[in-house]
DNA sequence: TCTCAATCTCAAGGCTGGTC
DNA sequence: GACCAGCCTTGAGATTGAGA
């Protein structure tokens, strides 16, 4: 019994036809009669042949995949991002080619150019800081297009999706000032991060808007642990025990908030007037802040609408590459729950 | 004879493995 | 090490055949 893999010279044999009959069959392309067309299926059928599209790739100089480098598959921002977009390209046609990169600026260059070799059609990037300019000429020099999401505006050409992190930080102050709160904090993220630096310029901006107190010492880093944002918070309320409300860059930083804000002597509500409560209102909603008691509102960025936007912007740039460059800033919205 | 739809021929793409 | 064939497919251009 002969196990090898069926060619399209076997599917032409067998149908009757030419190899090239078979290619326009399979690719759509060219008037070919029905009688054909049922011929070549019939074939295609009998001998369970599948079409190889890194052969196909070769000969026509295209691909189906794009490159998706994130930082952290299994942070649940960019899981939202990683669905939307698989389910937008597929519709399309094309496949997902995904890798991670972490922090590092060495790691972040090798997934590109492992995808450049495989050559895929564009790349999509979650940017390195420190490496978005090589990252850029090497995607670049393989003159594929490339489109930067979720981590802010690079201050590159090029094109952008993700979240409005200005307009989030300016819904969460407002919300703040509007239940009365006049001594507002932020805590987390590091000073390399171009998103935190979008959102506390959102946050500055909005307090001054409002004539309200901005102090440097009301800004604090902290690293991505939630013992960190214990630490940081408990220290911040012990120095400003005016401060009645903090604003936490991410969800683990929110959670590590509540808990250094409660080592603090303080209680977690709405309610700045009851003397020791603090508000905490975090960016990017994930699921364990509503097992917090009280359960923790937060910005939340409908992440697989990022995904969705990324894709079909990709789709456009891949069939018009000369098309002006774009950005797109998906809007916020509050999730109110019990600690702001 | 002309036109046009349907089909075919052949060169080419980058890489691998075999031969000299 | 150099060269070449083979892998699998595509697409431009050539050919065929049927109808007007």
């Amino acid at each position: 019994m002969d196990i090898k893999k069926a060619k399209i010279t076997d599917v032409a044999k067998y149908a009757g036809v030419s190899v090239s009959t078979v290619s326009l069959v399979l690719s759509g392309k060219g008037r070919i009669s029905d009688t054909t067309i049922t011929k070549v299926n019939h074939a295609i059928e009998a001998l369970n042949y599948v079409r190889n599209t890194a052969a196909a790739n070769l000969r026509s100089h295209q691909s189906n995949l794009i490159g998706l480098v994130v930082r952290d598959i299994t942070d649940p921002f960019y899981m939202g991002i990683t669905s939307g977009i698989s389910d937008q390209l597929e519709r399309q046609g094309y496949m997902l080619f995904l890798a991670q990169s972490g922090n590092s600026k060495e790691k972040q260059l090798q997934c590109i150019q492992s995808m450049i070799q495989q050559g895929v059609a564009g790349i999509i990037l979650s940017p390195v800081r420190e490496a978005i300019n090589a990252s850029l000429d090497l995607i670049h020099q393989a003159n594929i297009p490339v489109i930067s999401i979720a981590r802010s505006e690079t201050g590159a050409d090029i094109d952008y999706v993700g979240p409005d992190n200005t307009l989030a930080a300016k819904m969460a102050t407002e919300h703040l000032i509007a239940q009365g709160h006049r001594h507002i904090a932020y805590v987390g993220g590091g000073g390399e991060s171009l998103t935190r630096a979008e959102r506390i310029g959102g946050y500055c901006s909005t307090l001054m808007q409002y004539g309200l107190p901005f102090k440097n010492d009301w800004i604090v880093e902290c690293s991505l642990s939630q013992a960190s944002a214990v630490e940081v918070t408990h220290q911040l309320l012990n120095k400003h025990p005016k401060i009645t409300a903090i604003l936490c860059h991410r969800p683990a930083t929110a959670i590590g908030a509540l808990y250094g804000a409660q080592l603090a002597g303080k209680s977690i509500g709405q309610d700045n007037y009851i003397g020791q409560q603090v508000a905490l209102l975090g960016f990017d909603n994930a699921p364990e802040t509503e097992l917090t008691r009280p359960a923790l509102s937060m910005i939340h960025t409908p992440t697989e609408e990022i995904g969705y936007q990324t894709a079909k912007l990709m789709a456009r740039k891949l069939t018009t590459p000369l098309a002006p460059r774009q950005s797109i800033h998906i809007k916020p919205s509050l999730l109110l729950r019990g600690s702001a």
